[in-house]
DNA sequence: AAAACCGATCGAAATTTCCGATCGTATATG
DNA sequence: CATATACGATCGGAAATTTCGATCGGTTTT
């Protein structure tokens, strides 16, 4: 009769996938070369199969092997959602929360509410992950993150999301320019301005073209850069102007320059902020409350 | 940092939950009683949470204990198709089938079947469980079966059918009876007749009701009783007249007794013959492959 | 040719698993 | 009220396994 295979069979295999090699794989389980390519060799004596193509130079996987993988991938994250149902079974913010969180969000909004965090709770152990709404997606998908903190929408399958609140833009531009000046301030009058946005990848870049209804050729981005600190001291030299969210110049980006910092007179020129996690997480109620949590954070400010 | 549960743990408490009772469970699980306890133990603190209750006289699952149970559940099939899925992944009929089939189809089939399958596919090992359509569904179910071979339709979730055949009823009386000189037979002609039926729990008895159009009051059922051949005894002495399905009075089952045999002169009286199999079995393919080969086996008789 | 790289394999050591025996407690029985 | 029974927890030692470092055989790179 044959055995079942076993979950660190599974997971080395997955790991092996992953890396597309025996060494690196199992360095990343923290194991020996040896254990590792014994337990393969297990795990194909166990499913009396062959997953893994050794060839000279590369590890291919069966088309079975694939198969495989797909489902040990989603065992191994249904046992964590398990240990996790438990660890959240307790009192909410017992345990451990792996939290990510955008780059243009993170800086303004972590400070405060990491001082909360351990001041209400202080039993809670939060890991937070800074990284492009993507990467944050994919990580979470694969179970490495619980819950993220980001712009919304953002397309992402098999998740929830919560919105929290408004973050409106604002302009930032230097003092006796046109938009600096004007009236009333409305998206349209950006047409032709000299904007400066943060490069591909960030959400805030979408939602900014979005909220002022641009396309890409509508606004000249002589310069791309990687931080909204960096786009701040590029305007306040005169290269052109931006958008700022407002919990960004509420953390005072703009402080030490003199920037004039001026709201639209339109509704909805902003983004949306919120949490995603997982459907099947088993802790959804405990990240509503981690909602309620930040919302009060940012309430105290 | 706390580690994984394995599989064998949750298996443990699932065996624990099935039986309430570590000393049972354990013989289920082939394991000492001791040793299925500490598993427990162990599994509780890896989980840092109570999922058992041994109160005096009971073992009562915590509500969480509920939810990891289900959940382990979920995640053990899954496992099992994942072998399955290598099983299955060669050949067809290569590997393990474990075929539920009830009572009323299996002495008229089984002989038949089994010697073809011998004969034409050495190599594929089948096990047989006998047993009514409720307890059949319930094991597919929870990954104790494969796939059964039963009469449609029957209610089971997460499940798919293939219909095969149609078995026509029969009717079974003794010569000189009104039943067995009437012209031509029709279902209405069984209104008030002394039926004969196979006791509750038996879907040949649902079907046969509902294919002749009868509510239980519309019959007599003096008697119940456990197999066909017993009706069959009970209808040759005089008894009453009773439904036999076309593939049992092809078996030879009215052999020795000299009962009439009339179909009926109406379409569809009788029952569907088919596959069931979990829907998220990755061997679907195969089990279609196990419909045409019964089908044969049948053509060939 | 030599060196480097990669995965498989082997034997020894470390760890884990498993069992039988026993204990403590709660319930049933005489 | 004493005894017997049933149940799960616990312990120590035996058995099985897992793990690692070292090494081998094969291929590719230098």
């Amino acid at each position: 009769m044959s055995r079942q295979p076993t979950l660190k069979q599974l997971k080395y295999l997955c790991a092996l996938a992953q890396h597309q090699h025996f060494g690196n794989a199992a360095k990343a389980c923290h194991v020996s070369q040896s254990t590792l390519s014994a337990s393969i060799v297990e795990l194909e004596d166990v499913l009396s199969i062959s997953l893994v193509e050794r060839n000279n130079r590369a590890v291919l996987l069966t088309a079975v092997g694939q198969e495989v993988v797909e489902r040990a991938k989603a065992i191994l994250t249904d046992v964590d959602d398990v240990v996790s149902l438990c660890e959240a079974s307790g009192e909410p913010f017992q345990g451990t929360i792996r939290l990510g969180v955008i780059p243009t969000i993170a800086p303004f909004i972590l400070p405060t509410m990491l001082k909360s965090l351990r001041a209400q709770h202080p039993d809670c152990k939060l890991f937070v992950r800074e990284d492009l709404s993507q990467a944050l997606v994919d990580a979470l998908q694969v179970g490495d993150l619980d819950v993220l903190l980001l712009a919304l929408p953002f397309p992402a399958e098999h998740t929830d999301t919560l919105s929290l609140f408004e973050d409106p833009f604002y302009l930032a531009a230097m003092p006796n320019t046109r938009l600096a000046m004007s009236t009333k301030l409305r998206t349209k009058d950006l047409q032709g301005a000299e904007m400066l946005l943060l490069e591909e990848g960030h959400c805030l870049r979408d939602h900014a073209l979005e909220a002022c209804k641009l396309r890409e050729k509508d606004v000249t981005v002589p310069y791309q850069a990687t931080s909204l600190t960096t786009i701040v001291q590029m305007v306040a030299n005169g290269i052109g102007t931006t958008l700022l969210p407002k919990m960004a110049t509420d953390a005072g980006i703009a402080e030490g320059t003199n920037l004039v910092l001026r709201p639209f007179d339109e509704p909805d020129v902003g983004r949306q902020i919120g949490l995603m996690w997982r459907k099947k997480t088993p802790r959804k109620h405990e990240f509503g409350l981690l909602g309620t949590f930040i919302q009060e954070c940012l309430d105290n400010i």
